[in-house]
DNA sequence: TCATAGGTTCTGCTGACAGAATAGTCTCGC
DNA sequence: GCGAGACTATTCTGTCAGCAGAACCTATGA
């Protein structure tokens, strides 16, 4: 079976139950190999519970099969908006010099403003979640310094 | 920031506290929107604790993000390639100094290495696109030496 | 009818999680 | 420099829901 996403409980289950049952397995043996009681599992298998993910995971091994857990941006349609920006540099984007910027760059590249400053915000963004802290305002404008300083760097040969 | 398998409670944690920190919030407007409790979110970002899916689920959502669960065959998944990066970040990826700094960063942060170095080098192409330009190798180091200086900077207040 | 296999409902222990208390850090005024 | 206050995160304590095990239910075969 592929790999196939989780939304609700009654999905879990019903994901669990097609699995154990694709393998011929009762709930007593799979319970066995994970730890678990069979009535915790038949449980989970009728939709009913919340389980920790723990008790996922040893099920999950006991089946043969292995839990992924992801965190995603927050599921974005295609017409979504774009997603929101850390509080420190919402702020920094209002500041004037940071407008005076994104006006210079905008008219030397000939992009439109919005682009301009929208690709620079998420840069900047990028730039603090690698570093896997959040922004000061100082931060913000050596961000923004970099930034225009590549802008005006000779090109590559 | 990309979707990120989660293996163990510790790098649940760190995941979660990157993922608020980055967004430049703190543990309790992220509780009051996940109606979860101020000390068992700072626990799970510790690597402490067995979360249930529900918790989970609310704390993704109060993040801005999407908890999603897979149930796999018990094969390890295959690394996705790492996206193609410009020809010169790729080149400068492969220096001595780009390497030494990314184990440092790794070393402070927990971060996988191969995850501190891929967010480093997304980060940077972000920045090399924003500038609409293509980087030099000046350039690189630059962009390096900024997101150093961001690690090293004093936390907001 | 009885025994067995498999699953479901019930009861109660204990760990998930809330809220209080405490610890740590920073800023500001003196 | 020191203390007070504000803010943020961590530790502690207690409630109750996750989950084990007992009891019960249903279907099947001898």
């Amino acid at each position: 079976m592929c790999s196939v996403e989780i939304h609700a409980a009654d999905e879990l289950g019903r994901r669990l139950r097609m699995k154990r049952t694709a393998a011929g397995r009762t709930i007593a043996s799979v319970a066995a190999d994970a730890g678990l009681s069979v009535p915790y599992i038949a449980n989970l298998e009728n939709g009913r519970g919340n389980p920790t993910l723990a008790a996922l995971t040893s099920l999950a091994q006991a089946l043969g099969a292995h839990l992924r857990v992801h965190l995603d941006e927050d599921s974005p349609s295609p017409t979504a908006p774009p997603p929101s920006l850390p509080d420190p540099l919402t702020q920094f984007a209002k500041l004037p010099r940071f407008r005076a910027e994104m006006a210079n760059l905008s008219t030397t590249t000939g992009q439109p403003l919005t682009t301009t400053t929208e690709n620079c915000l998420t840069a900047m963004a990028t730039m603090a979640a690698a570093a896997n802290k959040p922004l000061t305002e100082l931060d913000c404008h050596r961000l923004l310094d970099t930034l225009i300083l590549l802008t005006h760097s000779p090109a590559p040969h």
